[in-house]
RNA sequence: GGACCCGUAGCCUAGCAAGGAUAAGGCGGUUGGCUUCGGACCAACAGAUCAGGGGUUCAAGUCCCCUCGGGUCCA
C-alpha cells in the first residue's frame, strides 16, 4: 500500500464523515503529521470551527465518530482540534516491500533548450549550472514516459565569436597552443583582445568587419569561423559528456540567419501590427523596427535604423521554429555520436525532413534574461501560439570571496562577486572536475587499494561529476549560487557522493545475500521511516514534475540515503532474525535510489 | 526613474507555490562510537528575536503593505 493510496482513503474517509453529519464540504489538507502525533493529520475541525461557529475540539471528535477506515489506520482526535491516523508499521512495512514504481504520466511532448555556450570558450562553473538544470529535467521527463528532444543552441556569429576571430584573423594570434583549444580561446584569445580594446579602440573596427563577413555565410571569414567555433564547439561537448549530459539537435544561429526565417517573421510581425517602423522623427526610434508598446509597456528595437537586427530579432524566429509556428527551413545530419551511444544531429540549412512536433517547448536561461523571454512569450502568443512556452529562468554561479582570492582578483569585502568571461575571472568545468578527480582517486584508493587504476579513475570520475551536478542541483532555482572550491571539495555531509556511498553500501550486502520472498514478523523505527520515505517516491516525483524542479529529487534523494545510512548503522542485517525481510527492504532502497540518480545524472557506484 | 529576485544559528542552505502542533539539514565547534554487514558513516551537545516594522487570520518563516540591506534587468 502506497503512501499516496493512504492519503487518498483518508481523505475520502474524511468526505464520507462530513456528509454524514450534513457538514460542509470544506477545502481541508491532509498532511505528514510530525512523529509524536502519528502520520497524517486533518486540519478539518479548524476550518469548520468558523463556519458553525463551533469548537474546533467538539468537530473534531464528532467527526472521528464517524469516519471509517481499514483496521491498520487508527484515528484519534487531539484536544487541540487536530485529526491525527496512525498507520500500523508493521502491515505497512511488509506492503511496500515489493513495491514497484511505475509513474505513467499523460505523454507529452517536450522541447528543451540547454547549455547554450558561446563557442568562444570552455565552459565555466554558470555553464554548468544551465546545464544540470536543464539535463535533469530532461531526465525526469524522459523517466515518467515524456517524449523529450534536446537542444543546443550555438551563438556562431555574435560579438563574442567576432572577438576570438578577431584574435586570430587580424591579429595573428596562433591557432594551437598546448591547452585544450576551447579553454585556450577563452582564458587567452578571448581575455586578451578585450585587453587591446581598451588600450587600441580602433581595434572594434574590426570587429564591426568580422561581424558584418559572418553574415554572409559563405564569406572568407565566415567560413574560417566556422571552422574555430566548430573546434571549439567539439571541445565543450566533451565536457557536456563528461558531465552526463547529452542533446539531440544542435541549432546554429548562422542558419538561423542564414535561413531568412526572420524575413518571414518580420512580415507576420508587421502584417498583424505587432511591429511597426518608427517614423517619428523627433523618436529616439526614428526608422527603427519595433515592437508596439503596450507589450510590457515599452518599446523594443527589433531592427536598429541602419537595418541591421538585434538579437531578439534572432532569438524570436528561433523560438517561433520550436514551437513549428513557421515552415520548417532546416534538415539534419548526423554531427557525432555522444557518450551514451545516441547520435548528435546538428541542423543544416536546405531541406525539410521535419524535426520534431511537439506540445511545449522549455528554454534555460538564466535570470537576467527573463525579460526578454517575457516579450518572446508575449510576441508568440500575438503571433497565435497555442503552446506552451516556457523560460526556466535560474539565478547565476558567482564565486565566493575566499574562491575570488584564491584567483587573485580583489573582491572590495564584497561576499561574492560575479563571473565575467571577459575578463578571465571564472572557475572553468573542467579544471574543476580534475581537482575533484584528483581529491576523489585518493579517497578511492585508499579504501581499494587492489583495484585496477583504469576502474578506479572511473570511480573518481564518477564521484566528481556526482558531486558537481548534486551541488547545482540541490539548490533553488532563485538564489545566487556562491561557489566556494574549498567547499566543493569536501566529499562530506551533504553532497552527491554521499548518495553514492550510501547506495555501494547497500550494494556490498545484497552482493553477499539475495532473496525473493520474505516479511516482517517485528519491525523497528529505522525501518518503518525507510519504508515510508520509499513509499512517497512517486508522490515525490509527480511534484518535481508540476514544479520543474529535480531539485525536489535531489532533496528526496539525500533524505532516503539518510534514513538508510540511520538503519544500516542500527540494524544488524545478515544473520539476524529478520534478514529477509531486511534484504528486501534493501532491495527496495536500491531500486528507488537508482531511479532518483539516475534523474539526476548521477552514477551509481556499488563500491567507492 | 521603472521592474524583478534574495535576506532563516559563525558559514551554506531546506521549509514559502497550497498558512496549522516544538523552524529542518549540512559545514565548522565540542564529545562519543570500528574483535560486528565498508567510518566518504552514525549518535549526542552547543548554536535562530526566520532582516526590521505594520496588517490579514483561531493560527504567519509562509499571504498583503512599508522600510532597510544585497544582487539583477530595462532606461
Amino acid at each position: 500500500m502506497k503512501f499516496r493510496e493512504i492519503k487518498v482513503d483518508v481523505k475520502d474517509a474524511i468526505k464520507e464523515a462530513l456528509r454524514s453529519l450534513d457538514y460542509p464540504l470544506v477545502e481541508f489538507n491532509v498532511d505528514e503529521a510530525p512523529a509524536e502525533f502519528g502520520d497524517l493529520y486533518t486540519n478539518v475541525a479548524f476550518l469548520l470551527s468558523k463556519m458553525i461557529k463551533r469548537k474546533p475540539s467538539e468537530i473534531a471528535d464528532e467527526i472521528v465518530k464517524k469516519i471509517t477506515l481499514h483496521k491498520e489506520i487508527r484515528v484519534y482526535a487531539h484536544k487541540s482540534g487536530y485529526i491525527n491516523f496512525v498507520i500500523d508499521a508493521l502491515s505497512f512495512v511488509n506492503s511496500i516491500l515489493k513495491e514497484e514504481y511505475k509513474i505513467d504520466m499523460k505523454e507529452k511532448r517536450v522541447v528543451i533548450e540547454h547549455t547554450s555556450v558561446n563557442p568562444n570558450k570552455a565552459l565555466h562553473m554558470g555553464h554548468v549550472r544551465n546545464l544540470v538544470i536543464g539535463d535533469s529535467l530532461y531526465r525526469l521527463l524522459k523517466f515518467t514516459n515524456h517524449k523529450v528532444y534536446v537542444l543546443n543552441y550555438i551563438d556562431d556569429s555574435g560579438l563574442q565569436v567576432a572577438d576570438i576571430i578577431v584574435g586570430f584573423y587580424f591579429i595573428k594570434m596562433p591557432l594551437e597552443s598546448n591547452k585544450k583549444f576551447d579553454h585556450y580561446c577563452g582564458d587567452d584569445v578571448y581575455v586578451y583582445v578585450n585587453k587591446l580594446y581598451k588600450d587600441d579602440p580602433s581595434l572594434l573596427e574590426k570587429r564591426r568587419i568580422v561581424l558584418q563577413s559572418m553574415e554572409e555565410y559563405n564569406s572568407d571569414i565566415a567560413n574560417f569561423a566556422r571552422e574555430i567555433t566548430n573546434k571549439v564547439l567539439r571541445e565543450q561537448l566533451k565536457t557536456c559528456w563528461r558531465l552526463n549530459a547529452r542533446y539531440d539537435y544542435l541549432n546554429f544561429e548562422s542558419q538561423i540567419i542564414a535561413s531568412k526565417l526572420w524575413m518571414k517573421i518580420r512580415e507576420m510581425l508587421i502584417a498583424k501590427g505587432i511591429a511597426v517602423i518608427d517614423d517619428d522623427k523627433d523618436s529616439k526610434y526614428y526608422k527603427c523596427l519595433v515592437i508596439k508598446a503596450g507589450i510590457e509597456g515599452e518599446e523594443k528595437v527589433l531592427e536598429r535604423s541602419d537595418g541591421t537586427a538585434t538579437y531578439i530579432a534572432k532569438d524570436i524566429p528561433y523560438a517561433a521554429w520550436k514551437l513549428g509556428l513557421i515552415d520548417n527551413p532546416f534538415s539534419y545530419k548526423e554531427y557525432e555520436k555522444q557518450f551514451d551511444g545516441s547520435i548528435l544531429y546538428s541542423t543544416i540549412i536546405n531541406g525539410n525532413r521535419s524535426l520534431f512536433d511537439v506540445d511545449e517547448a522549455i528554454t534555460v536561461i538564466d535570470v537576467r534574461q527573463s525579460r526578454l523571454q517575457k516579450i518572446i512569450t508575449k510576441v508568440l502568443e500575438e503571433l497565435g501560439n497555442k503552446k506552451v512556452y516556457t523560460h526556466l529562468a535560474y539565478e547565476v554561479v558567482a564565486l565566493s570571496s575566499n574562491t575570488a582570492k584564491e584567483l587573485g582578483i580583489d573582491t572590495k569585502d564584497k561576499r561574492f562577486i560575479h563571473m565575467k568571461g571577459r575578463e578571465g575571472t571564472y572557475i572553468n568545468a573542467d579544471i574543476m572536475i580534475d581537482k575533484l578527480h584528483v581529491k576523489a582517486y585518493e579517497e578511492a584508493k585508499i579504501r581499494n587499494p587492489h583495484l585496477p587504476e583504469e576502474e578506479l579513475h572511473r570511480i573518481a570520475e564518477a564521484i566528481s561529476i556526482g558531486a558537481i551536478r548534486y551541488s547545482m542541483i540541490k539548490q533553488d532555482l532563485d538564489k545566487t549560487i556562491i561557489f566556494d572550491m574549498d567547499e566543493i571539495l569536501k566529499l562530506q555531509g551533504d553532497t552527491g557522493p554521499y548518495l553514492q556511498y550510501s547506495y555501494a553500501r547497500a550494494c556490498r550486502i545484497l552482493e553477499k545475500r539475495r532473496v525473493d520472498e520474505g516479511s516482517y514478523k517485528s519491525v523497528r523505527d529505522e525501518e518503518v521511516a525507510l519504508a515510508k520515505e520509499l513509499s512517497k517516491f512517486d508522490l515525490i516525483i509527480e511534484e518535481a514534475l508540476d514544479n520543474r524542479e529535480a531539485k525536489i529529487i535531489a532533496r528526496y534523494a539525500y533524505k532516503l540515503a539518510n534514513l538508510f545510512n540511520t538503519f544500516y548503522e542500527h540494524v544488524q542485517i545478515l544473520n539476524s532474525e529478520e534478514e529477509n525481510a531486511r534484504i528486501l527492504l534493501l532491495n527496495a532502497y536500491v531500486r528507488v535510489m537508482r531511479d532518483a540518480l539516475f534523474i539526476l545524472g548521477i552514477e551509481p557506484l556499488e563500491y567507492m
